[in-house]
DNA sequence: TTAAATTATGAGACATTACTCATATATTGG
DNA sequence: CCAATATATGAGTAATGTCTCATAATTTAA
């Protein structure tokens, strides 16, 4: 994911105090933007809660929107490895592999809201980039799952199927956002998608 | 859907001319916060774009909010007429009544993007109200739908049956965002839905 | 121990923005 | 035509937010 974005002249953490220093910047612009929103989501608040100075803040990041910009690299990491663990772990049956993968989806895009509505925020251009990344990387696991797990004959766009696929985990995720049971949407789902892929004889 | 909020003392437009004034502010708002985002929605932009002055513009808003407030109710109500539309249409069959809903439910949500984002950024208590009235219509609409349309008796659950649905409308928005032909779309989930509503011998 | 390098600080310069108000213009009703 | 009423204007004000910089504290390495 080629960060272009054009980082200049700032000190670059080399001792340990340091990097703890920008670790907590990040996190509290996680924290601040879930209490505060992103209007609320000032500079000062961010270093007051990170327990550093203002200008300590703007040694490591140029401007506002570079801490978000890692926050998002964070978080994407964080979520497209939970995805990549769900699909590469052990054997199981099909119906299993789709259930854990929904899973991880549905946990990780839970975390990752507070940070789509960042990157909503932030200039166009970033944002798109940034987005586009995410469901190319999202969009080829879920192909790779689909190939290892073969489903039937008349889905052969194995890239539609896996837009349906992530489609379908979206709407999921919208779900959880209402006050359902988790575990009885994740059980829809998995039989919805079961069905999709493995035909109405599953 | 009772605007609680409290429109303090504010002239009220009873002239063609200032009626128009109060209109084109509206509609300026949904431009500008297409073209320039959240953050670069200041009213002074909102203004020029109007055509009016600032002070003219404060003498029908309060403030920043109430302005978007008045655009989403604008944007509510037309999702929830076209919504509303598709259901109460003439006798077809179920395939195509679900393919009716889907279709109004894909274009009004495209529609309604920009204003859901402006929402998101409200002072969460607005938000919150805002977004759970849709969400009620929403459903009340939907489980009327599917009442009409008896679906097989396994979903004995007609509310749960709602949101599953209503997550899968979102889910094709999601797909439509990325390059797809949106007809093939709205094929794939008339299908997985019909499917999911009257069983698989359908 | 100490000089050099790195890191931390926060008051305030500078820019931006929501919103006001004194004044000017337009419309209406008689 | 003339009040009286409604509407429009936009420079200016106050509040807030981003980011700087001179200075202080800490760490490193010899």
């Amino acid at each position: 994911m080629g960060g272009k974005t054009a980082e200049k002249r700032r000190r670059k953490p080399s001792q340990a105090r340091s990097r703890r220093a920008v670790a907590s910047i990040i996190e509290a612009a996680a924290q601040v933007l879930e209490r505060w929103g992103y209007q609320g989501a000032t500079t000062n608040r961010i270093a007051e809660r990170a327990g550093v100075s203002v200008g300590t803040l703007y040694q490591y990041f140029n401007n506002k929107d570079e801490i978000f910009n890692a926050l998002i690299e964070r978080e994407t990491t964080s979520f497209l490895d939970a995805i990549e663990g769900s699909i590469s772990g052990p054997e199981v049956e099909n119906r299993t592999a789709i259930r854990r993968l929904l899973e991880a989806a549905y946990a990780s895009e839970q975390l990752v809201l507070g940070v789509r509505q960042v990157m909503r925020n932030l200039p166009s251009q970033a944002y798109s980039e940034q987005n586009m990344a995410i469901r190319r990387e999202m969009h080829s696991l879920v192909m790779r799952f689909l190939e290892l797990r073969g489903a039937i004959p008349e889905l052969d766009d194995i890239s539609l199927t896996a837009d349906v696929f992530i489609a379908q985990c979206e709407g999921m995720t919208y779900l959880g956002r209402i006050s359902r049971n988790t575990d009885e949407l994740v059980d829809i789902l998995t039989d919805s998608l079961y069905r999709y892929l493995y035909g109405p004889k599953g």
